[in-house]
DNA sequence: GTCTATAGTAAGATAGAC
DNA sequence: GTCTATCTTACTATAGAC
């Protein structure tokens, strides 16, 4: 945008970003040590702190990447979902091509062909590209699944969370608030949490699309017990 | 067992945890000083060494305290309702009255009265108990679900964590190694601990019944899924 | 923007008297 | 077993040349 002036900058920041990625991976955060960063990034101390202001800010700019890629992708999903359902199982670079959880999601809708409108579906096709980015990144991911992070950062992870609780229970129920929904949007929101965990632990691209895909069986079952009985 | 000469050393043991476990909960775990514990306990930092070998080790303690006690409690309630079912609506102890759950669980059962023998209503008498020692020790609780450990703690916990969640996979299903079993009751595992952090935290003790019978509910329904279709 | 060298600080851990 | 005083270490963060 600027020109090509900020090339060396931008490597620098890179080099760094990646360095962490690596050290707080193999130390956890509080054993991470900036000397070690700046060692394996072959940058310097200064560097760090004048881009990043010290190791906090470091662990939460790899954060802020990770999660906002998270949500960018889980957003677009639905949004397309919304617009037209068969331009998703149409889409060639997405990594799974079975359509078992699409299948099951909609099954119950019976919907037009032309764009979702059933809540759960909507939500499953948010939840499965989530945890598509869960195996897509899943080195960054590990590391927020694995170790811990600065002080007051498991605070900010929660309320993010919790933040996200709430925006699932809109989009399921409406904007009531019973204590059921809001117990079963926390536990939707928890199961989908905990299986980006196993997702980024999976050992192949075969084993982390059967999770994803009994998850989302399971979500679905879950997200539909409320409206049936 | 010893005799009461030791009445001392165990006051300072107790004055220390429970300092620490102060201490640990107002500044987080890495925030948490020595310094500050010693104080509160009244005791001093060479007693602090000599019983529980550092920081670490104080928090170590108190964890094994608190899962020891959810281990023992969960275990036994699944004794007892093993034994004779009608044995657990009789107890008095237990602070939630209500059978909703109770009910719920072994509906589908339809057991002898003498003993309770489906596999999910043991799993949920568990669950129950489980989640009852998260309210009653709910400060504790708090802790552990709120803050950070020491290094290498977060894996210590998930290693038992999978340990749990391997012995529900078992009492659920037999042996059997399928995919969708371990997926299935690693969602279970996980939705108890959750709940169980929602439950320490909770207003009131209506509060924390309300969620755990909806907890059971939800449970029961996942557990029964594979199952019936 | 990048780097080196240095300062400052704080905390965990130990030694040894009682 | 308990305590006080001290030590040592290792880290983050800054200052200032290039």
């Amino acid at each position: 945008m600027k020109g090509g002036q900020w090339a060396r900058a931008d490597a620098t920041r890179q080099a760094l970003l990646d360095a962490a990625q690596e050290v707080f991976a193999d130390r956890g955060y509080a054993d991470a040590g900036i000397a070690e960063i700046v060692e394996r990034s072959g940058s310097s101390v200064g560097s760090l702190y004048h881009h990043y202001g010290g190791k906090a800010g470091l662990y939460l700019a790899l954060w802020e990447d990770h999660t906002g890629e998270q949500e960018r992708s889980a957003t677009e999903a639905v949004a397309r979902a919304r617009k037209a359902r068969d331009a998703e199982a149409g889409g060639a670079d997405t990594g799974s091509a079975e359509a078992g959880g699409t299948e099951a999601g909609s099954a119950e809708a019976g919907g037009t062909e032309a764009g979702e409108r059933d809540p759960i579906a909507l939500f499953i096709a948010g939840a499965r590209a989530y945890l598509e980015v869960c195996w897509r990144q899943r080195d960054v991911a590990r590391l927020f699944h694995e170790t811990e992070g600065p002080s007051g950062f498991a605070l900010m992870r929660r309320s993010r969370a919790r933040q996200w609780v709430g925006q699932n229970t809109r989009l399921l129920r409406g904007p009531a608030g019973e204590r059921s929904a809001q117990v079963l949007s926390l536990v939707l929101t928890t199961v989908i949490g905990e299986a980006g965990r196993e997702i980024a632990l999976a050992e192949d691209e075969a084993e982390a699309t059967e999770i994803i895909d009994e998850i989302c069986r399971i979500l679905v079952r879950l997200a539909g017990d409320g409206r049936e009985s």
